[in-house]
DNA sequence: AATGAATGAGTATTCATTCAT
DNA sequence: TATGAATGAATACTCATTCAT
């Protein structure tokens, strides 16, 4: 028990570690820019020895690489997807539209994260492995998310809510560019790059292009479903 | 004469100077990545000595951000907006169905760039400058065109030709965000980014948004042209 | 114990590193002259890296100024000024004798060192903290040290050994003069500052200006003068 | 005729250049400091080309080299040293108290130039060459000016104005090292060097090292003249 | 494991000097 | 002769990474 108690403090402690180090290097990387921060800053912050901080993370590219993947992943945790709040929506185009809120809400997050994000590139592309880590994470990442959309949809066309002459590739892409647009747009724009506009997109997608409306759902006999 | 004339050569050999390095500085920063990229490489490459290069550019963050400038600049010239080609359109929606087109096929040959440009978003954030520079270029050039489409949806609507009920900011928007989303894409998945796909994209919305049909033209006994 | 013993030698460590550091510097700056001096070599002969090169002295123009400093350091704790052996001298006047010729000493120990000084002026200059600290320092050397010779000769002129009808402040002037002189004259005519001819200018003052004669001492057999 | 007015107005031309050029070239160093100076900048304020620049100077080096012995040389002209007023003067002792007097003005003059002058060292110690010549330069004016105290002394102790168990040689140098500690005090404590201050110890030596006394002019019986 | 002193590779930038026009 | 564009040598300083303690 002691052991595994003092076992499991231990690793408590490791992650409070890991946690600390990458809110470290991710507030170092906004205040001066992700080129300039230094490794001896983000050790200092997180209260770590230079030498600990190369324990958790072989480079800084790696530590660059893992801090933007620490977004994403927080951003994905708040989405939604999967969840049982989701799998309770009464169908497939409810499904779809939670979806699409849960991460339109999670982009809003990762928003202010942007900037960093897009300095990070030209950090992590100093090294070969990281650059390709990330490129395959975001590739993945973003082709996923598109392949749910399309999934969604076409779902939603078998069961008749969705209009059935519509290509859902297209749809489906269409709704990846713009959240990939959402996240580009808020590095250089924040003012034009919130949640609500890009919310604002999806559902005129949804009423005018999938002929889903929020009104129509089969409880409500509406004079467009 | 021979004075203008040697001062006309001598005009011409700057600014072929000049092209000499933002290509040579592409290149190196294709090649070795923009952070690796150093000014004695891109010199050489330009067939120009460091001084000169200098005497061109203030600095390396300078350079860099010229060069994604001209990349944009290079692209919108072939966009075909406010060509005697895009005048000739018979109405404001085939007017912003050429335009698309030609954002579309602009963006597909910034694509290959992409990399380069997220790259240097860390390498010209070092200059705060160079980097006010870049946000302010990129902000205004997504709005300025964003602006474009809608003003070309409320003709459109005014003539008849586009839905009424239809928002045309968030419209623009939606085309905005795809636009942007495709460069962004670009940059880590290039088979997920062609212009055929976004024109796909643009097509739907056009048709099942604006309720704009193409097929629809000839019907009308249009001149077209 | 243990503990502090270790710390002790680190700090001696550290402290021989430091002077390691100054011995180095002065020679590169006496053989390849002080603007030619790389930092490079500086650390390479004091067998440290640059790295802890730079741990010591913020810049290369701190480090020739500390350079300076101590040479001056060095020389003044061989004056005599304040010893045990100056307290014991009978008076005023053998007081002022035995200032004088440790100084002259000493300067004659920084003499050799004269050249690199003067190059100096030109490299601190650069910094302009360091400038001022240079500025600061000599110009309150020699204040002090003038002051203390109008001290001396004013207790002697108290005491009756020195005449009273001499003005204190031009005399204790014309010593900082020559000595300041002689420092300069080091730089670039070493055979015509010696410590010797420095001396004898001191006592041709001591005797005609201030009527004190060595030899009268022991004649005179007096308790103090 | 012509021909020799258009050389003679080229000459003047010449020299006017040449007088530009080195006034430049000081009031850059003064205000830049002499390391930081640079040849652009004086070719500028010179209102020359760099290319003619180094028509009059070889090198950097040697400019600054020929920027002090101009110093030097208009300091000179202003000793009164070898002038008719000097000549006039009733006796060696006067004469030299005419010259002590010209010099201290000179020096006065020259005083502000110190801090360049002390700066030049280092950046002149780059050219072997240049160093060669300045040292000489300086050991040269300084061994010449203390040769000529020395014969004004003798003069003055033959025909029994000055003491004559004074050492001539050892005044002599007393009087040299007081010029230079003057130059070298001004350098970095303007305010400790005042040609009055010098003069006042001047006066001194004479009064009560050579038992010369202005007021016992044998000619005049005035209490000053 | 933790620390932080030590290391040294890596590079943007300057500016004296040259030389084609 | 005059010009000033072109050249390229030269170097201080940083900071990621290592490793002795």
């Amino acid at each position: 028990m002691s052991t595994e108690e003092s076992s499991e403090s231990s690793e408590s402690s490791e992650q409070a570690k890991r946690r600390r180090i990458l809110d470290a290097a991710f507030n170092i990387c906004e205040t001066r820019g992700v080129h300039a921060a230094r490794m001896e800053e983000v050790a200092a912050l997180a209260q770590v020895s230079k030498g600990t901080l190369y324990r958790f993370f072989e480079s800084k590219e790696d530590l660059i690489l893992a801090t933007i993947l620490d977004s994403y992943a927080a951003a994905t945790r708040q989405t939604g997807a999967g969840s049982a709040e989701e799998e309770t929506q009464p169908g497939p185009a409810e499904r779809l539209r939670h979806r699409l809120e849960g991460l339109s809400k999670a982009l809003g997050a990762v928003a202010p994260r942007s900037r960093v994000h897009y300095q990070a590139f030209g950090v992590v592309a100093d090294s070969p492995t990281a650059d390709q880590k990330l490129t395959d994470f975001l590739a993945r990442f973003h082709r996923d998310r598109q392949a749910e959309y399309e999934q969604f949809i076409r779902e939603g066309q078998k069961e008749g809510v969705f209009r059935a002459d519509v290509d859902a590739t297209v749809v489906a892409q269409a709704i990846g560019s713009m959240m990939s647009g959402f996240i580009y747009r808020a590095a250089f724009d924040p003012a034009g790059a919130t949640p609500e506009g890009l919310l604002a997109c999806f559902d005129t997608l949804l009423r005018d292009v999938l002929g889903y409306s929020e009104q129509a759902r089969p409880d409500e006999a509406g004079p467009d479903g």
